[in-house]
DNA sequence: CAGTGGTCTAGACCACGCA
DNA sequence: GCGTGGTCTAGACCACTGC
């Protein structure tokens, strides 16, 4: 005993395992599955839905639902250490980074108190989508302070950024933080990765501190949602006692 | 120029923030905000769900819309160190623990695989459900050796699992990892926690080590998806360069 | 038992992708 | 320019909540 629409996601997963043998990725369109089930585009597309908040099948903008690759494996912290471009090639992605925008900005108040400076602040505010196998998956907006890191304009965004900053300018971090929270992509994000408003995705904010202390770079991430699985090892020199 | 929905979304938004300085935590009924706002359910559902998605409201099953709560600050290593009640209690929240399942299994070919044992080791498998006041939040699953710790079944499981482990078996934990996925809710865990299968989720698998290596617990954990913020800081002693 | 949310139907129009 | 997905309407029935 069970919904309408389960019945559906069901019939739609076993057509999806036999459509991945078959190398297919694309689904047929909503008003095919919809009488191949017997049922009303609402229904079905309530069935997709429920694929889609599984991470099983993903849409593009009014072009219709595609199987959802396999997923990237990130480590939050690993931004601290190694670039995108090599934790993607070294999982067997193709990755790819294309700059959005690139924009001098100063700090508003928001800013000001998550980097703990002062309004007004010039900061650089780099724009880049990176992609996995030509698939947009995330969002990437970099805050950076522009007095600490001068001339940043200059230099190839697409590549490694952290790269530069430790070749060119000697910089070293010292710590980091983050905040990962379950949201919706906003409509700029999501048109860039050419998904919906309001489409389910991980927000993360990453601080990066010099060894001062400072706080020289600010990172608010988008990532589709179905695109990655967090993982991290805690590893502690000397054992934790539980409690 | 936008969608009717997403209009209706912006003046729930607006209500929404009124309604909370009233100290009102429960929405009208769909009929009534569908025909305060002149449109049919379907659209004002639409909109209910793009506010579920961002976590400003979420839905208990057939008992209507409520404004979601402030989410709990989760740092997914804290469980190697503090208790669930105690984090919780900081952070000026009332946690309750409530026992859901106790059963004796043994490993399946998942459970061995992800647990470094045996087809057939037998396990206590634990299933607990978390309350932030009053809200169920976390569906918990624990998997234990209980070759290892005999016994287990007799003490309260409402406290703290992790200090038990540590007095009577003086058990201490060395290392642990954990993976996070995006998700939805399964059956059982939905009914558990008072929400519609299929509602968005956060899955986290979590292993403890033990001072030889082996994994003596395996956890996987549901959280609604709008109850946590997941926070890390990442400290190192020796700076990072990076790339 | 009244009213609610969950589910479902059978249409419609429009903007956009794609050929 | 055809077909698609995105959006929206105006109903309906049922199971369950809460009184």
């Amino acid at each position: 005993m069970s919904t309408q629409t389960q019945r559906i996601k069901s019939a739609l997963l076993k057509e999806i395992s036999e459509l991945q043998i078959d190398g297919s990725q694309k689904l047929p369109s909503e008003r095919h599955l919809s009488e191949r089930f017997g049922t009303t585009r609402v229904t079905l597309r309530e069935a997709l839905r429920l694929l889609e908040a599984d991470g099983i099948i993903y849409r593009e903008n009014r072009r219709g639902w595609f199987i959802t690759p396999p997923r990237l494996h990130y480590d939050p912290s690993v931004h601290a250490r190694i670039s995108f471009m090599n934790y993607a090639q070294q999982q067997g992605f193709i990755p790819k980074s294309t700059l959005y925008q690139f924009k001098h900005i100063v700090a508003d108040e928001f800013l000001a108190a998550v980097m703990n400076t002062v309004v007004g602040k010039p900061l650089y505010h780099i724009c880049r989508i990176r992609y996995l196998d030509e698939r947009p998956v995330l969002f990437e907006n970099m805050m950076i302070r522009a007095d600490l890191l001068k001339g940043l304009d200059n230099v190839d965004m697409t590549g490694s950024l952290h790269q530069k900053l430790r070749d060119d300018y000697g910089l070293i971090i010292s710590r980091a933080d983050f905040e990962m929270t379950v949201t919706t992509l906003p409509k700029e994000e999501a048109t860039a990765l050419n998904a919906l408003e309001g489409a389910a995705a991980l927000k993360f904010h990453r601080r990066y501190f010099n060894e001062d202390g400072t706080i020289f770079e600010f990172d608010i991430e988008f990532w589709r949602h179905d695109a990655i699985t967090v993982a991290y090892e805690y590893n502690n020199n000397q054992p934790v006692r539980p409690f």
